[in-house]
DNA sequence: CCTGTTTTTTACCATTTGGTAAAGGCACGA
DNA sequence: TCGTGCCTTTACCAAATGGTAAAAAACAGG
């Protein structure tokens, strides 16, 4: 091959990858990115540390892989929302995707709660990049629906960030919430039933006479 | 004195122990536990390393004694929501309080949501015995409102969730905010007014023909 | 001013931690 | 069987970091 430095990964590669950044979203979610150490990640990921180097550039190196390797499928729920649906229904929907999301995914949602709380030092470029793009389609979208009364006027965005709050909020701060509502009982249910309620109210427009 | 250990604290101390817990907040919210480093607190004190020891016990006490110093502070809102006033406006004022906290606060808000995050490992017997009575003290209350019909039905717990959940992001996640919505045009502004409609939307009751 | 106490500084130390060097293992085609 | 190139381990290291010892300085109270 002439072509430069570009080599195609083995399957071992693939695989080793995979592994550290998987023990690496463990670890990086549960100290943050200071807070965690190349030992732990290699003991999360079954090898030793220099061959945790051999595969990355470093520990930082490793944090970025993670968090950008995560955002498209984070990101995904948003995506999905659909121009042509039922607007009720689409952003109903979106907010059940993302409760589900932190219900299946809060390792995910510490992960880059921990970042943005650092002030976003190693993901401002890729926030810029693609969250803001979508962000702003999204909300495009909205204020499109909004003006044509199939919701209620409302600040679009606005609208989305009370929606992250909320459901990332279930995911990020489940240690405080395991403290102040400890029975299992219906704890996910009350709390889907809750965030459908809030928004359903919220967005459902006047009755028109129109 | 024939009393034991304590001593009460002279004027050189009360002033030192300010400065350090100030510098500690500053350095703490910004960088989490294990990102803050002594040196970095110092500095931020104006005083030499050894000097903070000399203080407090070590850096977990440093932690330790501005997190409970600042909860109360951060509590009172909540504990002034009043069984006596009228519901809907006891709701929506203790929401502009949480707002003008993360506005005026957001180092003590981050501070925190970097505590609760890690899983609340230093706070979590102040949340038992502090926040965990208000919590319950304050539900309660709500329930009472909703079930004398002043309130729309709904689940108290959950509220208050939603409500810590949508104030703190706007300090917690200031750094994507400021990536989204760059301009500062009406961004306070428009923040509180959305936060009102969303709550006033859910709690107004139906009117009754009681 | 003198004396005992509190406060601050200087000089260290042990551990942790991100990272490196280099030798050894291992798979696989010739 | 022998290289050859990918992968892994062992043995380190330098910097950072939480913390200590002890002397020096500042500050009372008499």
């Amino acid at each position: 091959m002439a072509d430069g430095a570009v080599k195609k990964p083995s399957r071992i590669q693939l695989r080793n990858r995979k592994k550290i950044m998987t023990a690496a979203l463990e670890v990086f979610s549960q100290h943050g990115y200071r807070g965690a150490t190349l030992d732990q990640i290699a003991e999360a990921a079954g090898m030793s540390k220099p061959n945790l180097i051999y595969y990355f550039d470093g520990k930082e190196a490793i944090h970025i892989a993670v968090l950008n390797a995560l955002m498209d499928e984070w990101l995904a729920p948003l995506a999905e929302m659909d121009p042509d649906g039922d607007p009720l229904q689409e952003i109903l929907g979106y907010i059940r995707r993302k409760m589900e999301m932190s219900r299946k995914y809060p390792r995910e949602s510490r992960l880059f709660a921990n970042e943005i709380l650092q002030g976003a030092p190693r993901m401002a470029p890729h926030l810029k990049s693609t969250l803001k793009p979508l962000f702003e389609e999204k909300c495009a979208l909205i204020e499109g629906w909004a003006a044509d009364g199939r919701l209620a006027q409302t600040d679009a965005r606005q609208l989305v960030l009370s929606i992250w709050a909320i459901t990332q909020h279930y995911a990020d701060f489940e240690a405080q919430i395991r403290v102040l509502i400890p029975d299992e009982s219906g704890g996910w249910a009350d709390a889907n039933a809750h965030v459908e309620q809030l928004f359903r109210k919220l967005l459902t427009p006047a009755e028109t006479s129109d």
